[in-house]
DNA sequence: TTAAATTGTGTAAAATTTACACATTACTAA
DNA sequence: TTAGTAATGTGTAAATTTTACACAATTTAA
């Protein structure tokens, strides 16, 4: 795969396919995807792990991760993981960022695909043994096994930077939520300070949420107002929205 | 790999981890880089692509790929790539997406990851021959090999995202260039018109350009004032800069 | 019934974005 | 040499968006 003379045409060529030979045994790699799976609960920004059982990385925490099958494509990898792991199949996902140092991985070459997904702790049982997989808070995440972490990173960056153009951390919450359970995710998420008032402004100015007509229940205060997301008109905004503005 | 029974928590544990007896053999894919080289010439946003030589994909042109090779990362993968196709190797380049339905190449299981990389074209002969390598208009780009459409799509749509959030198409154009250049080129990527005093406005506001001192030269009116662009400031911007705005 | 906690609301000031016109410069052609 | 052409370079007023900020209303708990 050395350069080419450049008088050499049929040569040349060659070196820009990928021939069926080449495809067939040497030149693979296994595939994995990893999933970062956020969660909201208790005013905290959580992130799922689960404990790593390579002795290498005995007692560290890990992404929940698997192989890709041969016949199978990518997102369905991910979906299926994801399903796996949790139970469920009707989320948000997304693919981040692959890794792919040579040495990543202690079992071999292993390129990995990140996922990110966004589920509400609350109206989810997670249908595994409750010390393997635990939630986190994205605070206190450190020295997970493998390269993990830097996954981890990227994709709390990726959220960061998500949340801020599309209003998709809603579906971190309950099907009903007070805005000041949405202000709470927003500085969770982004772990700054927000103006209040502001807040609701932009929010409100958005147009995605609909009054539920209710208000909380059991507040030591007097009680906010619930709202849901209104999905289809997000996802009709969105079409006639450039993005970011020049 | 199928879902585990719950109360069998060893058997559980091993869903959990990639083993080095499954990395072997059987759950091994090909994987590909996929560069989308963008360039600008004649007020035109371009993309170099290459004819293809696959029977299948006969007189289609494709964008330039190669494996992955077991002992390298993928990152380097990337850059060796780009470096055979053209000679640089002190370029930007950003991974985008990595692109893994199953039938996505006729060669067998290839998964993709793309690549971008911004050059431009006046300063680097491309070192191929002409008759396979040759940049496109990027609004005449249709009916690419392979599943290539999609993957330029993509990363022309990451492209038009990346500019408006980091004045980086800077790098598509000479190392000196006048203010309509530069205009120029916002408008070819976006597809848009800009006022002018605006435009200006806003890149000066930026502080990221150095008047050179220079006019442009062999213009039939009025020359431009020549700028470049100061790479360590914005560097050193960047770092201090959250991204938009909430 | 009072205190504590939190919701809900509006406005004025500041900052940013937009729309827009004319004098200047250099080249070209008569 | 001069007039026409084609583009550069510049400022401001209006509109919009963002920010900062305070007080009355509601509910629970004591």
């Amino acid at each position: 795969m050395a350069l080419i003379a450049k008088d050499n045409a049929q040569k040349n060529i060659k070196t820009f396919k990928i021939i069926q030979s080449e495809v067939q045994s040497i030149n693979r790699v296994a595939l994995s995807v990893d999933c970062v799976i956020f969660g909201f609960d208790e005013n905290k920004l959580k992130v799922l792990l689960i404990r790593s059982d390579l002795k290498k990385y005995q007692s560290k925490w890990s992404l929940l991760g698997d192989l890709v099958k041969p016949e199978e494509d990518l997102d369905d990898s991910a979906y299926r993981i994801l399903k796996q792991r949790t139970g469920l199949n009707d989320l948000y996902l997304e693919q981040v960022h692959t890794f792919g140092e040579v040495e990543r991985h202690p079992g071999g070459r292993v390129v990995t695909v990140a996922y990110c997904s966004l589920i509400n702790i609350q109206h989810h049982r997670l249908k595994t043994l409750e010390n393997e997989l635990h939630w986190h808070d994205v605070e206190s995440v450190s020295d997970l096994a493998f390269d993990h972490k830097k996954i981890f990173d990227a994709c709390y960056l990726w959220l960061q930077k998500r949340v801020q153009e599309h209003p998709l951390g809603l579906s971190l919450l309950p099907n009903k939520f007070s805005l000041r359970e949405l202000q709470n995710l927003y500085e969770a998420i982004l772990n700054i300070k927000l103006d209040r008032r502001n807040f609701r402004k932009k929010f409100f100015a958005m147009d995605f949420l609909v009054d539920m007509g209710e208000d909380e229940q059991n507040v030591p205060h007097r009680p906010g107002r619930l709202y849901k997301f209104d999905y289809d008109k997000y996802e009709k905004k969105k079409k006639t929205w450039s993005g970011i503005d020049f």
